[in-house]
DNA sequence: TATTGCTTTATGTATAGACATTATATTAAT
DNA sequence: ATTAATATAATGTCTATACATAAAGCAATA
């Protein structure tokens, strides 16, 4: 029987309390036990409630030391990083990918490092352009580790991106990303058509299958560019 | 009992067979029941298991359909904001602010808009630097609704930043975040100590409680400035 | 051919009860 | 007074069971 009382509902009812201060930073909770007679409810479905707000970082729960609110709530932004076709495509814009460079050879000492790899191993560099209607709006410069992934030999880059052929042919395990700011320099300009020391958002991104490093991207975005997401 | 299967241990396997592919993309799962006699669990501890790799963009799961692991792996980034104190003291570097400007007037257009405010509302405007060991690394430039905020006017935001204060003092409900690059101005590159043109990393943040907004900030990193975190 | 409605099935949620885990709080021993 | 052992209390997890819900598939209908 439900009560009338979901998860959710409850879990939203305890964020207006936290959010209309009802609940003041660093205030402790009553238990779950309390709250779930409160609510009329099972504990887990107090806990299940409360966890989600502990994820999000409005609470800290501890064992034996029950719940409070966080006093400095730190909130957190979630990026969703997905294919670059997809993004354009939903704008209703159409996607075009051109290769511009695609050779084996051995990377720079700054890519080793960063990748792990132990010895002289042979990459596959490339380096593409993201279009959308025709305008290119990402350069990006790629290693794919060929000895790990061989199988990307064979794609056609000119058809499909490597952004593209990697995420729907290589599952990866972790992965680390970066987000910075550089002032792209004339090579760069030209590609993305724009001044030469324009401010570009850049994306650095190395994945991971376990412990070998499956390939390294630096995603130079046309200036103008912004990313943009929901807080918490 | 537990049987030496918790959540967790199941989501680490089930995590390895789609890395490792054993389940493709887009391949049907077993369903929980049958996961569960696998598992030698019950059905809510595989349903425990799932739904994190279903919230992470490896797994979608729709009722009767079943669970399949996603065909276009969307990831997700988690970024951590919080207090920009904290994060220098983590550094292990010793922070201070120091307020350039302080005063209230009414606000231009585009911030009007952005704040979705109707009328001539007057607002607090500050103007801030974020310090570490005595070397200025971000520029802040702040809007607050003091209609809503009024206390913050008895604040003295020589002591502390308008950032934490408003973290401690308010809580919101919701925001919405985005990172861009630009070319930082004269003014700009005095203040955080570096060159005109150079390329800066830039968040402009606005938060709101429920339907009113709080405050929007736009803050301008020092060159180099580079954003981490891990991936999925 | 389309539409409507029923049945089935896999996931979603809720419950009560048990035990696990981990800090805190208390007590005993040194 | 400090330290070590023990009790205690809160969240964390697991189980078994039940019912809710959404969507797929099928059948009956217009």
């Amino acid at each position: 029987m439900t009560s009338g009382h979901s998860w959710q509902s409850i879990q939203t009812d305890v964020r207006k309390r936290i959010v209309g201060g009802v609940w003041q930073p660093g205030e402790l909770l009553p238990t779950e036990e309390e709250l779930a007679a409160e609510f009329n409810c099972a504990r887990a479905t107090i806990n299940r409630a409360l966890r989600g707000l502990a994820e999000a970082g409005l609470l800290d729960r501890r064992r034996k030391a029950g719940t409070r609110v966080a006093v400095d709530p730190t909130r957190y932004a979630r990026l969703k990083i997905n294919i670059i076709r997809l993004d354009v495509e939903r704008r209703g814009e159409v996607y075009r990918h051109a290769l511009i460079e695609r050779k084996r050879t051995t990377p720079t000492d700054s890519i080793r490092t960063r990748m792990k790899l132990k010895n002289e191993t042979e990459l596959l560099y490339i380096r593409g352009l993201h279009i959308a209607d025709e305008s290119p709006f990402i350069y990006e410069e790629r290693w794919v580790n060929v000895t790990l992934i061989p199988k990307i030999l064979e794609a056609d880059l000119d058809v499909i991106s490597a952004n593209e052929w990697l995420v729907r042919n290589v599952q990866f395990s972790s992965g680390d990303i970066s987000f910075s700011a550089t002032n792209i320099d004339a090579i760069e300009a030209e590609l993305i058509n724009s001044r030469e020391g324009s401010a570009a958002f850049v994306i650095d991104r190395t994945t991971w299958q376990n412990e070998q490093c499956i390939t390294s991207v630096r995603m130079v975005h046309k200036p103008g560019f912004r990313m943009r997401t929901l807080l918490s």
